[in-house]
DNA sequence: AACTACTTGCAATAAATTTGCAAGTAGTGT
DNA sequence: ACACTACTTGCAAATTTATTGCAAGTAGTT
């Protein structure tokens, strides 16, 4: 882990150390708010924004926009093109695999008069959990 | 335009329709302060903030959220299913229409273990637009 | 062990958003 | 046209969120 962060430039310092390692414990990208809460007395807020900013530029860490929140963070990999389902009532967040971007993309390219490149997309659903659809 | 707000249960005042008469003018969408500093001097930020929130909640605007920057709003059209594809380079935004999200969503349930209906979804693509590939 | 550039925490700023409230006005009924 | 009332607005102030400056601390190196 700390190899990781080093690769990615930065010392390996104890409070990169716990941020990263509370981000690979979660299963759900989480706010800068929740990572400053939970690293309280270990880590400063302010050195939690300039972190994952810095590991943001870095490519260790994908921001995520889901609706009506402020932006959350996880840990990327880079060869998992995993995406959010999200609950409406409940706000619970579960992750799915594919979709259908690569070829939305050539499709996408093909309607444009100005675009050349797709690089990147975002997909994510909103719907009822089980438990929230029968409220 | 004063009968489309007052449909959604406001009264159709100056500042409301200047708002959204602005966004009636609009191909892209904007953010609070692009909107505010638009109207400066015929309506306050405030007054934006909340028009928006009860434009919002009243179903006439829709929040987009890409990557990096404040939300943004645009006037919902409830027959198109747009999204934006957006140049990571200059910011340029255009919109592209059709996407698989339907067909995504049965596979997302298929998938989920405590998802039982999909309401909503945001696809957006990311790239680079035919002057920002040359640099 | 010493060195130095990168990091951090704390305090202070700045920016974004929300709230309280008196004054203004759209829509209604007269 | 006039008055009435609930909905709206603008302004100031309070909150919340994010950024910046800088002295003190520390990882990685010599």
């Amino acid at each position: 882990m700390a190899e990781t962060i080093r690769d990615a430039g930065f010392r390996a310092t104890k409070p990169r150390l716990a941020l990263f390692s509370r981000l690979t414990k979660t299963s759900r990208p989480m706010s800068i708010q929740e990572l400053a809460q939970e690293l309280a007395g270990k880590v400063d807020q302010v050195t939690v924004y300039r972190m994952i900013d810095a590991f943001k530029k870095a490519g260790l860490v994908r921001e995520v926009h889901l609706r009506g929140v402020r932006p959350k963070y996880e840990l990327t990999d880079p060869r998992d093109d995993h995406h959010h389902i999200v609950c409406t009532e409940c706000r619970k967040v579960e992750d799915f695999v594919g979709c259908g971007a690569e070829k939305m993309g050539k499709e996408a390219l093909r309607q444009s008069r100005s675009f050349a490149a797709i690089t990147g997309h975002t997909f994510d659903l909103y719907g009822l959990c089980k438990e929230c659809i029968t409220k």
